[in-house]
DNA sequence: ATGCTTGTTGGACGATCGTACAACAAGGCG
DNA sequence: CGCCTTGTTGTACGATCGTCCAACAAGCAT
């Protein structure tokens, strides 16, 4: 079909960084298109336009692959939440609002999204180092609004707990936002959360 | 090895129900020992002592197998809820409190039983027959728990919301609490549960 | 005891999986 | 311009996957 020039190159050769992140990039996709089940070495490849040892190259297999994306993909999240955090000025408790408000809105209450997400859960459980990669992830998530909480007045000494109850409140309505997009809105979940912030911050004035 | 008796039986029928119930059961153990990865048709098939021809002769598939699993540990799950709040007596914030106990007791935040709900979430964006499934049981859970709630003093149009939100939190804190035991404890747990359920319950008193 | 129903077996089949490796060529360097 | 490094290709391999189906036998009915 293709009338060849006299030297198509046949490939590029790209920085290993580069392809690196574009093989993460295509996994996020496949993960987002096809779920936990689809994401094979091939169907990755084909992906970014790769021959599929070049996954091969990069990562010592698929699990690590995934792990990758999962870091990469819940770094891009986190860059967001923070973001919508700087975008609301000073004021601690807007600052607060603003991190429960974007982790519902459409970019990241995603059922695509989810997906890179289970996949790196069903890893979890067997295998150490994913573990260890989870727990790290979600210990920075949670200094992060252990911040935002003490910035309104939790106590220091709360801030833990408190941290680990709003995580997991927004966890949970992220999941179930994800999976039945129709059974509440994301300003329900929005609401909820806030009015549970409410509690929180208002207790000890 | 064996001597054959002069007429070993080689199988033994079942009765249809009987038999597909241990294939359910066989498949939750895969799932919890190997995880959605390693839940292939044969394993269960070894692991429920039977042929792997009997797992396409019960069911329509792997997933369709994997979405009477996740009813049948869901419904069983439900039950030892129900069970705990029958036995916690008639005060009804006592029930609700023996609800969300219960939801962290190690029979229910088990790592392995997680396994079960990530393999059946992995079904849920792609396949409507499952997320269907899904909103049914979620519903489900949510119109108990709302009984509870109305039954503690919740006014009826803020049933749904507080419901929405108990469900969000306990299940927030029950997968992390199955990622990464020891983040928290099923206690510190409980303790945010129920602080959460004062301030939906105090609210209007 | 004998036949019949049907639950059950066990292997065949093609597809797809992850991995490995030798050959190739793109692109920088001398 | 031609060599050299190495990123990249493409395929072969064995393992395992889900599905299918003809043959078998367990246990009830007669």
């Amino acid at each position: 079909m293709k009338a060849p020039s006299p030297h198509q190159p046949a490939f590029r050769r790209t920085h290993p960084d580069a392809r690196r992140l574009a093989l993460i990039e295509a996994c996020a996709r496949v993960l987002a298109r096809a779920g936990a089940a689809g994401a094979s070495v091939r169907a990755i490849a084909v992906e970014a336009g790769v021959s599929p040892g070049l996954v091969s190259h990069y990562f010592s297999g698929i699990e690590a692959l995934v792990a990758a994306t999962y870091e990469q993909v819940e770094g891009a999240v986190a860059a967001t939440l923070d973001r919508a955090v700087d975008e609301a000025g000073h004021d601690p408790r807007a600052r607060l609002d603003a991190f429960v408000t974007a982790s519902f809105a459409p970019a990241i209450a995603d059922p695509q999204l989810l997906a890179t997400w289970i996949a790196f859960w069903s890893l979890v459980t067997a295998r150490p180092a994913i573990a260890a990669q989870h727990d790290e992830q979600y210990s920075g998530s949670r200094a992060r609004l252990e911040a935002l909480l003490g910035d309104c007045g939790v106590a220091p000494n709360e801030q833990r707990r408190a941290a680990i109850a709003v995580t997991a409140l927004v966890d949970g309505l992220w999941l179930e936002l994800c999976l039945s997009p129709g059974c509440f809105s994301a300003e329900e979940a929005g609401d909820i959360a806030r009015r549970f912030l409410d509690t929180l911050i208002s207790k000890d004035r």
